[in-house]
DNA sequence: GTTCCTGCAAAAGCTTTGCAGAAGA
DNA sequence: TCTTCTGCAAAGCTTTTGCAGGAAC
């Protein structure tokens, strides 16, 4: 645990970051989450073992790490803003029962259009929401 | 002008919502605008000419039209959320800069993802952002 | 006359900001 | 030591909610 709490430090270096405390464990939570956290999210997960956390530092460090581009917001929610530590090319369905943020393969490289040649794409976002697996059956059974 | 506030009177009464003066007016406003305005521009384009409107029936008409399908609600923009009344498939583009939303064409039929045979797909949203063409010749002529 | 809608104001929720104290280099 | 970050509280914004009066049918 403690090797990875130095790996991530290193990570934060290399991108000019000073790898404070409050800093390596959010990017910490970030991996292992595996899931696309919000702030609250976040700050609720880290708060018992890091009592003094304060929101404002969650939301300081995400977008320092955005701008790094260590991570990826994820705008599909309009309640509140997602975080994705994963960087490859990759689409999101929201499920409107539940809630729950799926990742899907997506080559990006793909979605090449005519219309926008004079534009500069600086990102591709491809949200989808509708029903999961899950919530299929659920309403199903009903 | 009357004909037209008639035509989208009857469109209202089609969809089974009520043709109130706001909503015809709110609904012309889009037509008319072609743009993706926010709560915020509709609230103030029609102030003017409607003294007594209120955001609040702004908000409640948007979410009226969504639901019946009148309207596309636009989540590319973190700030405040967008209206389209352009039904048919397309794609946004967000300029970062002067934060202008352009669309353009794409086939979402196309857009078919082999990892979610199991979903059930009700909106497809493709958000790109980057510099559009002014903000780019601004840009360079510095 | 009954139902539904509007407008106002207040409240709620996410996010930002300002500043003093603390931590990092 | 000097810069940068953190934490707290307050403020800012968009959006929602409750309710009385008014419009639509």
């Amino acid at each position: 645990m403690e090797d990875h709490l130095t790996t991530y430090s290193e990570q934060l270096n290399c991108k000019g970051i000073r790898p404070s405390y409050q800093r390596v464990r959010i990017l910490a939570y970030l991996h292992q989450a595996q899931v696309h956290p919000t702030v609250e999210d976040i700050f609720t997960a880290l708060s018992p073992e890091i009592p003094t956390l304060s929101k404002a530092t969650v939301y300081n460090t995400l977008h320092t790490f955005v701008e790094a581009g260590l991570v990826r917001d994820v705008n599909i929610d309009i309640d509140a803003q997602h975080y994705d530590i994963i960087l490859e090319d990759h689409g999101h369905f929201k499920c409107s029962s539940c809630g729950k943020i799926y990742n899907f393969h997506l080559d990006l490289d793909q979605l090449t259009i005519d219309g926008l040649k004079e534009f500069k794409i600086h990102k591709k976002d491809v949200y989808f929401s509708g029903l999961c697996p899950d919530c299929q059956s659920k309403t199903n059974s009903t």
